[in-house]
DNA sequence: ACGAATCTAGGACATTTGTCCTAATCAAGT
DNA sequence: ACTTGATTAGGACAAATGTCCTAGATTCGT
């Protein structure tokens, strides 16, 4: 079964908004990636908010179904913090070329303050929420949304850092440092 | 004496690049906030490149200048480090709006492939190699760098979950947090 | 096989973009 | 006062942008 050209036109343009920006990426770029015309184009999306509404409800889906996939791969739940984590080492190349997908697009939206730039933080608080859930069931159900921001929040900061610098190994050390860190958290809740 | 053109463009042009970004503020957007024509812009600056260009030194030298203030207004290195961490709180609106400005602009410019990128990131190194002295003072010659290197990092992590959840107490538990984590590394020290 | 719905191509349209030119105005030195 | 150079205004220009229309092509139920 073909992909639907619509279906084709949200990936190229979920690729494209990630590599090149969201503002900069003109209805041109994803019609010659996709390889169709422009006329087409328009008969599947009538204005350029509707992409990034379709992209944000993929990048929605894709974190779900990553997210899922996490939730069995990982047997304790420190396990599956260690999958979030470890993105940054999978995504190392493109996050050093273009950023944290997620991180980048919020702070596009909100500087060109875009209508969508509430849902685009929706794919944020679904990691916010996985963690949260994987810190409850970790024992800390006390703190655990505050931990799985500060998680989140490092997260970004590595990738930013990693952006700017381009430095392979901060990011190993980092995702070695937060993993240490998930340890403690887990490691302070068994003594008491 | 009056502020010149030019130092009027670079200044609305600093401004903009933050609020709106680099890509998406135009001549005439600039030249609309200076109250000239477009033809007395041209005057100035030939390309937008070279606005960009002017901006980015611009924020290095307001940088050194934020630096060196700090370097008096702390007696000690952790007061001085605890200065760079207060940045989150003093600039807490506008960076719920627009992120950090040296953050989202290296974002921006990676993304874009611009040729100015690593003048932007130099941005960065100039908070680096400052914080690096403050952890060297501190005592911790050893992993000064790395440190450093640490703490920017978590500083850009709160700002981008600062403008994606706009959170003010995410914002001061992160402070604190970062606060404590500086006295921790200055503690270890005199122990040993 | 035929008609209807779906899909596609190609171009039109006004607007905005970065860039550039020319002529008018201003400031300063002689 | 007059010249020279710096500054400014206003518009011209091609290219690109998001949006939209129309006419062909394709698919599919009947």
């Amino acid at each position: 079964m073909p992909i639907s050209t619509r279906d084709q036109i949200v990936e190229v343009a979920d690729d494209l908004f990630y590599s090149q920006g969201f503002d900069s990426t003109s209805f041109a770029d994803i019609a010659a990636g996709v390889k169709i015309s422009r006329g087409n184009f328009y008969y599947h999306f009538k204005t350029k908010d509707q992409i990034l509404d379709a992209v944000i409800d993929l990048r929605l889906a894709k974190t779900r179904t990553m997210l899922d996939q996490w939730q069995t791969a990982g047997t304790t739940p420190e396990e599956r913090i260690g999958c979030f984590i470890d993105i940054l080492i999978a995504n190392k190349s493109k996050i050093m070329a273009y950023g944290c997908p997620v991180g980048t697009l919020c702070s596009e939206l909100s500087k060109l303050d875009h209508a969508a730039k509430s849902d685009a933080s929706r794919i944020f608080s679904m990691f916010r929420d996985w963690l949260r859930e994987q810190f409850v069931a970790l024992g800390r159900a006390g703190d655990a949304d505050e931990l799985a921001l500060h998680l989140l929040g490092r997260s970004q900061g590595v990738a930013t850092m990693a952006t700017a610098f381009r430095d392979e190994e901060f990011v190993r050390n980092e995702v070695e440092d937060m993993k240490g860190w998930v340890a403690e958290r887990a490691a302070e809740c068994k003594k008491s």
